[in-house]
DNA sequence: CTGTTAGCGCATTCAT
DNA sequence: ATGAATGCGCTAACAG
């Protein structure tokens, strides 16, 4: 009576089930049973417990729970970053297709450093999650190991350019810039430029600037001009790289962009330097993202489906929890946004 | 042996301590001390076990770890969307702030839903974990109790209007509303619109509406021109707001926005439609994105510092990890960006 | 410096 | 429909 009483004033000492079965004059297991609803309890039993839950203020202890279960309902996420728009816009098609499902996803980032990417996911693991979903498919080759040992589901998203650990999903980036050169020759262009990224940690943007070359290469042409700069991609960078490129060679009619938001720099410039887009200059980015739409003219570009990616990979792991022996593939595709730019 | 090698074959099957202390012939506690860096382990120890460890290839269960010593090392993070870019940036400056401190983040989304932020803030504290780090300081009576009762510490970013449970890391958005009012008046602005946020769920955004009506109050001045839209805040809302306002009310010279998103749509609509700013109508936005910065012409707006107020709020906990008797209240400012819209 | 002994809080058999 | 017993994998005293 006295412990009881000092429980409920003592803040940090913790309710445990055995307090509540106490309370309610049942067992440790029917308290266990009526938080999850799991098996057969009369209503007076159930009554009775939720009872002494609410006056206790009993919150279940998850960390136990899972150890007894074996089950951590945790889902792993591995990003690269958060200050590329592209990855949180995955993590919200991630979390709709967690809702409901009563899964936590518990998300790491790594910096495109692939041995940062090693700690983070052997972090991730000691967590024991059900499943993990990671960006890409560039690993260092202990990380693919313990990805593989795990047992549970990988899902390796944004690209299906590279076998997969277990399941990939996304769309080819070589394909895109195979696209998008394609595109640009039909829409009479001749003379090319790419403004992007130049790093070499980027794997996504390195595949799709091969595959604007060699798209360029199969309709007989190649890229005339180009200005790379590392590190994160961005407005300023695009505006900045777009301005060396113009100086630098005169007379291209069309420019590349590794990305949306260094073509909405590039249009930036445009803008600021009296440059007519697409007259003297066109414009064709990646991504698709909402700024695009709402500039003075719409930017052309390439519409990835960021949102449905999260979610699909969600829905990989959702409905075949269990690893198959064969690696499954999904594609998310892209479209060509016309635009007005290019 | 015949066990070992099932084991050692059958990848599903946990490595646990006993089966790196067995191959090691040391025992479990000394492979815990081990692994954990804790007190002193001969180096010869330490070679056998570590050596155990990578030929099982086993990784710690942190579930039972943090059963057993009672500390999840979780720090629980509540936010209100990932779509509005801000939050990201918080994020970014939480995890720099955790950078080698052995915690883990662990991030639930509201979707601005107070109830749903309840269950949110149920389901985390269901972890145990060793701290909460929530946006802003409105919650439901239940989320409060729940928040203050688990006598962790809970760090609400993001504003210092309200009264903290235990701390309040951020800025004043009240302040920030009359500090634009100022501005603007000081420019000699002196017919004023609003461009921005109508709902009721975004609070902060209301507070810097109510800052800036009696900012502008105290010059003797009000708002002649008001076009609000519900729901996120966008480019694309900025854009048609903009266009509404200024049909439906000529002669407005400057438009104070809820955020710069919503402004750089200000921009864009102005420069489609051939409004010179700040010349025919100045535009203030709220943030100090960096896009803002790299438009045709800067953004004029107001700073908050987003990257900081989520290293403060880790820092908060990391300083002091129990909850000190009076609330702690940390201000990260803001600072007015001249630009040239305004 | 290392081993032994007890739990952490809960979910799961298996009884009843 | 409910209870009792057992252990998930690990850490934390405590001994030595």
């Amino acid at each position: 009576m006295a412990k009881q009483r000092q429980r409920l004033s003592d803040r940090k000492s913790k309710v445990t089930v055995s307090d509540v079965a106490r309370l309610a004059q049942v067992s440790d297991s029917t308290v266990s049973r009526t938080m999850r609803n799991h098996g057969l309890i009369a209503d007076a039993t159930r009554e009775k417990v939720m009872g002494a839950v609410r006056a206790l203020g009993y919150v279940p202890n998850r960390i136990a729970g899972s150890l007894a279960s074996l089950d951590s309902r945790i889902v792993g996420v591995v990003i690269p970053s958060l200050s590329n728009i592209v990855f949180p816009e995955i993590l919200q098609g991630i979390n709709a297709g967690l809702v409901g499902t009563n899964r936590q996803s518990v998300i790491s980032v790594t910096d495109y450093d692939l041995d940062k990417e090693e700690d983070v996911v052997r972090n991730l693991l000691a967590w024991q999650p059900a499943a993990v979903l990671i960006a890409g498919s560039t690993h260092t080759d202990v990380t693919r190991r313990m990805l593989d040992q795990s047992g549970i589901r990988i899902v390796e998203f944004m690209e299906i350019d590279h076998p997969p650990i277990d399941a990939a999903v996304g769309m080819s980036h070589v394909a895109a810039g195979v696209a998008t050169a394609r595109h640009l020759i039909a829409r009479g262009y001749r003379r090319f430029g790419y403004v992007g990224y130049g790093g070499t940690a980027d794997v996504r943007a390195l595949m799709r600037y091969e595959g604007l070359c060699s798209g360029l290469a199969q309709g007989g042409f190649r890229l005339d001009a180009k200005a790379v700069s590392d590190g994160q991609t961005s407005v300023g960078k695009g505006k900045a790289q777009t301005a060396v490129l113009c100086s630098q060679t005169p007379g291209v009619d069309v420019v590349a962009y590794s990305s949306d938001d260094m073509a909405v720099g590039g249009l930036f410039h445009c803008l600021g330097a009296g440059i007519r887009v697409p007259e003297d200059l066109a414009l064709f980015g990646f991504n698709g993202l909402d700024i695009g739409r709402e500039l003075p003219q719409p930017l052309s570009t390439i519409r990835s489906n960021r949102f449905v990616i999260g979610q699909r990979a969600v829905e990989v792991f959702l409905n075949t929890p269990v690893r198959p022996d064969t690696p499954t593939i999904i594609d998310t595709g892209f479209e060509i946004f016309e635009g007005a730019t290019a």
